[in-house]
DNA sequence: TCAATAGTGGACTGTCAAGTCCAATCCTGA
DNA sequence: TCAGGATTGGACTTGACAGTCCACTATTGA
């Protein structure tokens, strides 16, 4: 997202920038399944096939190349559920990007690959943490514009905050995804959904009776 | 919790027990600020004031350091939230606990304790995840155990489940903390327990919006 | 009292990781 | 074509860290 090309901003050559970016996915994939200090560098050349020069011919150094993974996990999330979030302008249409996202997770037990990062990193630099919170706020926006759909359309109460609404639905995610991956289980992400397809429901103008179901 | 003294079973002095414990108290608090990849024995002996073989004499080595850590850090958050978890029988109480966790986390950055830890070392060894699944579940049977009680009064509705309930609110509270520590604001923090709390409202047997099984 | 055992100090080793350096090769535009 | 910048290879330096070793001191119980 805000991620800037530390150390090239000459242009780059079409070779030069397949090679940026296979080590920027490389490093993304290595890092979401052992965390970015236990990843090392020499790790991260060996398998983009690319020697150490490359790699400190495009990044300032680990920090700048974990920003840019930062930048491409936020993508990369966003992207794998786009097609459910995009769609987002009913409460059965939630209950859709619930089951995406717990589809996404049901085999794998690492977590989420931005959630980990910034609970490894949002004490580290400012400049990284900084990272960090655009990923989660194009994340939040993402649901808030959702939410903003339904509240346009009257299936949400004009007095709900479709911003509080993803925020909360975030962090119901987050969590459920920590100690799903913990548990080695889906049982906790499955709940925390629920949870949070209630509290969106609880928004619901005519919320006698509702359907449900998650 | 479960952890066991991995190299000394002989009994212990009481000035050998003080030393031992010294060790796991500046660990839990340096990995806590740092995470435990970035926290090196080294540090933590300048810290405690201990040389290099005293650690190993009481460690087989870092990883059952760290199971220790994991094993104190439950105990603490535990304990912090015990006057409040306590007394657990009531709507009102559980505002209370929220506002006690609240409380613990208005100054500190940090995130939890426990879920940090889990955050960075749910996929390492078995042993080391099997002590923080025990950390996570005397956490939840904590509040679950609240919820029964409260349930026996006739504050929940027979239909909730306790344990269930509890699951949702603790991911609630671990999600809202992370994201309350990359935004460094406890904004998140606060709607995701208001939703947690709203969860559990859900469940009350007077509510008029019939309760519903989770 | 006096071994035996618990506890301690700290130097040392091997390994591994971040970051540097420089020479070689590729590519593009004039 | 060919100069100059983009790109690449990989050895090298420096430092840090987990873990080892051995000699030493304190404590305890018979």
């Amino acid at each position: 997202m805000t991620a800037s090309r530390t150390v090239m901003s000459r242009p780059l050559t079409s070779r030069g920038a397949a090679t940026r970016r296979r080590i920027v996915e490389v490093a993304a994939r290595l890092t979401h399944a052992s965390g970015v200090e236990a990843t090392s560098l020499d790790d991260v050349c060996a398998e983009a096939k690319v020697s150490k020069s490359q790699l400190y011919h495009y990044f300032a150094d680990k920090e700048a190349l974990v920003r840019e993974v930062i930048a491409a996990q936020t993508e990369r999330v966003l992207a794998a559920q786009e097609p459910a979030i995009g769609k987002l302008d009913s409460a059965a249409a939630l209950r859709t990007w619930a089951d995406t996202i717990l589809a996404l997770n049901r085999s794998t037990t690492a977590g989420c690959p931005l959630g980990s990062l910034a609970n490894e990193l949002a004490n580290q630099s400012e400049a990284t943490r900084a990272e960090l919170v655009a990923g989660f706020d194009a994340w939040a926006e993402r649901l808030s514009r959702g939410f903003s759909v339904m509240q346009s359309r009257g299936e949400l109460s004009s007095s709900a905050s479709p911003r509080d609404l993803a925020i909360s639905v975030l962090a119901a995610l987050q969590g459920g995804l920590l100690l799903a991956k913990t548990a080695h289980s889906p049982a906790p992400l499955i709940l925390a959904l629920k949870m949070a397809l209630r509290h969106v429901d609880a928004h619901r103008r005519h919320s006698k009776a509702t359907p449900r179901r998650a």
